[in-house]
DNA sequence: TTTTGTGCAAACGTTTTGCAATTAT
DNA sequence: ATAATTGCAAAACGTTTGCACAAAA
């Protein structure tokens, strides 16, 4: 989706396309980070003086109840984090350094169809977090505490 | 592991075997509800008068810490819920009654060792979540709020 | 103009911390 | 005895809420 339909994305379900709105989506979008709401607040402060922590929760929200982005959970700190890759797939999470990497697998896209049938659950999302160190980490060291 | 391999197992860390500490992971081990460090509080306080929420948060640490229990993160709530099953296995979480159940499917084995070879990950622990709607909340109505 | 959204400050609930009293070893 | 653990109260933290003001429609 490019930025230039967000407004009318938004207005489409009787939302107001602000300024800060479009700041927010526009940075999960952009981002690979998998930010926190404080994550996006400190980011997003220096172009929005003005702007509240109120404002990001509000609008993460609104984000979240339209489908546009999915939140993660705690990743390890204690923060709720959010990714716009509505895609099912798998989210690495280094215990070292916390970065968070995203990656398929083969098996993703049959393993909800199983648990349909398996369980009789209906299925609306997933979240498939793995716990590790990443290759970087590994080199630098190998004692570090367990963390989460 | 039997409930009296527990104070050997503490002990070979240096860690007491303290009531609290047995009556904690002991609930832990026999529930299948992936209780959060409240539900294990109102639930150990009768027969535990004197025991205090920071007593239940500081075992909790430990036991994660000894890697005797995993913590599951948030699971719609704003609580950290545990399970004690350490075999790697999926979540399903209703999303309606917030019910978990636990479940396997095939390929789940496979996949860590794909993630390890794909991406360098150096692998150590999982938490495969689906959200969903369980069956008995299907039949019960179909109209309900989305939340999380 | 009207309704929705913002921003502030205060409130909330979960989790953490400091410390004196208690208990396992 | 002595070092670890408990339990209390207070603090900290992320998140939510209420309401007056501002802005989008």
């Amino acid at each position: 989706m490019s930025t230039k339909e967000y407004p009318s994305v938004l207005r489409k379900t009787g939302l107001r396309a602000t300024p800060q709105r479009m700041a927010i989506w526009d940075y999960l979008v952009a981002s690979e980070e998998h930010p926190s709401a404080t994550d996006i607040y400190s980011r997003l402060k220096p172009k929005f003086p003005s702007l509240s922590l109120a404002t990001v929760y509000n609008t993460l929200d609104v984000l979240v109840g339209m489908g546009l982005v999915n939140a993660l959970g705690s990743l390890g700190d204690d923060r709720v984090h959010f990714d716009a890759n509505l895609e099912p797939h798998i989210n690495l999470v280094c215990r070292v350094c916390h970065k968070v990497v995203d990656t398929d697998a083969s098996c993703v896209d049959d393993l909800e169809q199983e648990l349909r049938q398996k369980t009789g659950f209906q299925v609306e999302g997933s979240r498939i977090l793995y716990f590790g160190t990443c290759p970087d980490c590994q080199t630098r060291s190998n004692n570090y505490k367990r963390r989460e």
